[in-house]
RNA sequence: UGGGAGGUCGUCCAACGGUAGGACACAUGGCUCUGGACCAUGGUAUCGGGGUUCGAAUCCCUGCCUCCCAGCCA
């Protein structure tokens, strides 16, 4: 297969391989592979990776695996295996037949761990865990070597034998690589490579009672499926020795070149496993899949389409420095994405009832409606005009601001599609709470009338109005990086969720379809709920807001 | 006082000895039956100090700062 270099924007890594197809290193070969632990639910810092393994395989016409890392039975689920499959399927991206386990590889890991110890490569240490960490020695004092380091290699396969067999309890001994209990780096101070774990297995059932650490397991794994470049995070760098040091000296059939990349960071979210789990676990969200987590299944929930995740990862580059990406670049790749492409519709979010006062009674009147301005091939559709209908509360103020476009007494505004109203006065309750705005329309100003307003508001027949609920999601937390507060919970936003009941839609949202999104005139995007939504019971989650020009300038003012 | 990695606009990423550029964000203006979208314009950056060179973000020396590592987790 002929495999053209690309000439697209590089990064270090695409720099790397580039070189190893004009040398020829792996005969013209890349083979990428993604590598979850099934202990979780993937998150938008996965989807970087995601997209790295499998963008790069792509790109240069090679392959990418999907693998599971499942070496620690004490922490994996299928749940976790077929979110984690179904996540990626989701994010585009299809890895084929290649679907593969650690736990595949538990026999060959074996035997190669018995090949270690006949090269004088591996002992058996009957070293408590405590023990261990003090003969580790410390980051500025070597380590010392364990008393059972230089065993003969017929007492250490007995002993891996036996330990294989169950004979032993968990944490009774374990195997170790033989290194140097000097070096600098920590890594290499005879580091375990099994340990005893009488636990079944989500794929292996009770086969094992020993298995392997992820860095004797992750080496020998990517060279079996012939990996190239073996993509991790920065975190690994100090293990790459160890990943070289062991397939220098196993018979294994080629040896996969580890590169290390900064792991993804987004300001106002979290994306640690274990504090995402708290979050779940003290309800603080209602669950792996709430709208407001930065996991990929929340996102998936929120609206948030494949495209605009697959192109926010494109657009945040790759490289070794640890650094924190704006989450307004995912909002601005989101509403890049469904401009393009989301119908608009009018949705009266805050109800605000108007009255035509020279508009007939029972008079219906239907407009044609443009459903995308940026997509002609979307057609049209027919909305209805009555003599009451509801505008947004934020479309009105009785005594406006400066910069206020907007209806206010006296003033005029346009409904979008329709004619231009002015106020001509104001219906209060009791408590002086406007409850209902009268107005008079300009008959003369529908369509291309020539008379222009400042503002086109959207709005809703009050007739034909339904229903709906509709969520507002802001940031979940308010500090840029809760991760480095004392308490991250402290900090979740008490207005991450808003939910809103009565919203005024257009009836053809009265049966939206899960999953599918439409931008509210001038408010956001918006998808119709995958689980909460039914026909005749709409629910909008927002996914991304709108710019609003508006906001800035009455924010400003009311700092002014 | 161990080992490893890294410091470029507010943020993220380029520039690979030859005019420091792009995206997002921000600001200003234009346009608009979405205060959306779109268009135009603008400001702000090479961690410090030496050196090599006609020329340094890039090479050398030196200092400073940041991140990662002492799981029988990954």
């Amino acid at each position: 297969m002929s495999t053209a270099i690309p000439d697209a924007p590089s990064h270090f890594i695409k720099d790397i391989i580039n070189e190893d197809m004009k040398s020829n290193k792996h005969k013209g070969r890349v083979h990428t592979r993604f590598p979850p632990e099934p202990n979780g639910y993937l998150h938008i810092g996965h989807a970087k990776s995601i997209c790295l393994n499998f963008g790069i395989a792509l790109e240069y016409g090679g392959k990418c695996n999907l693998r599971f890392d499942d070496t620690n039975p004490s922490k994996e689920e299928v749940e976790y295996v077929d979110s984690i499959m179904d996540t990626v399927r989701w994010l585009g991206f299809d890895w084929e037949d290649r679907l593969f386990y650690a736990s595949d590889y538990f026999e060959q890991l074996y035997q190669y761990a018995e090949h270690l110890i006949k090269t004088g490569n591996a002992f058996v240490c009957h070293l408590s865990a405590d023990e261990i960490r003090e003969y580790r020695g410390t980051l500025t004092t070597p380590g010392r070597g364990s008393p059972y380091r230089n065993r003969s290699a017929d007492e250490n396969l007995d002993f891996l034998r036996r330990m294989r067999a169950g004979e032993f309890p968990d944490g009774h001994c374990v195997l170790r690589a033989k290194i140097d209990m000097a070096s600098g780096n920590i890594n290499m101070r005879d580091p375990v490579i099994y340990r005893i774990l009488h636990m079944p297995h989500h794929r292996t059932g009770d086969a094992w009672c020993l298995y392997p650490m992820y860095d004797y397991a992750h080496p020998i794994s990517d060279a079996i499926e012939g990996i190239t470049h073996s993509l991790c995070t920065l975190e690994f760098e100090d293990h790459r020795p160890f990943y070289d040091w062991v397939l220098d000296r196993l018979p294994v059939p080629c040896h996969p070149r580890q590169i290390e990349f900064a792991r993804l960071n987004v300001n106002y979210t979290i994306m640690s496993k274990r504090k995402l789990l708290q979050l779940v676990q003290d309800h603080l969200v209602s669950g792996w899949d709430d709208p407001r987590m930065p996991t990929l299944a929340g996102m998936r929930r929120r609206g948030l389409t494949p495209e605009a995740i697959r192109d926010f990862c494109d657009r945040i580059g790759v490289a070794k420095v640890n650094s924190t990406v704006d989450v307004a670049l995912l909002e601005h790749c989101q509403r890049e994405d469904l401009n393009k492409r989301a119908p608009r519709v009018m949705a009266v979010l805050h109800p605000l009832r108007v009255v035509l006062e020279n508009y007939p009674e029972g008079q219906v009147e239907w407009f044609d409606a443009i459903n995308n301005p940026e997509d002609p091939d979307a057609g049209t559709r027919r909305i209805p005009l009555t003599r009451e209908l509801y505008i947004e509360q934020d479309d009105f103020r009785e005594e406006p601001p400066p910069k206020f476009y907007r209806l206010a007494p006296g003033r005029e505004m346009r409904l979008k599609h329709a004619y231009i109203i002015k106020c001509t006065n104001v219906v209060k309750n009791d408590r002086g709470e406007i409850v209902e705005v009268r107005c008079t329309y300009d008959p003369g100003s529908r369509g291309e009338s020539g008379r222009s307003v400042k503002v086109t508001a959207h709005w809703v027949s009050a007739a034909h109005a339904f229903d709906a609920e509709v969520r507002l999601y802001n940031h979940l937390f308010t500090k840029e990086n809760p991760a480095e507060e004392d308490d991250f919970r402290a900090s979740i936003n008490p207005d991450s969720l808003q939910v809103l009941t009565g919203c005024k839609v257009e009836s053809c949202l009265a049966s939206a379809a899960p999953g599918s999104r439409y931008q509210f005139m001038r408010q956001g995007y918006f998808c119709a709920d995958l689980m909460d939504a039914a026909p005749g019971k709409p629910v909008f989650n927002r996914i991304v807001s709108l710019r609003d020009e508006w906001a800035k300038i009455a924010k400003k003012m009311t700092i002014a």
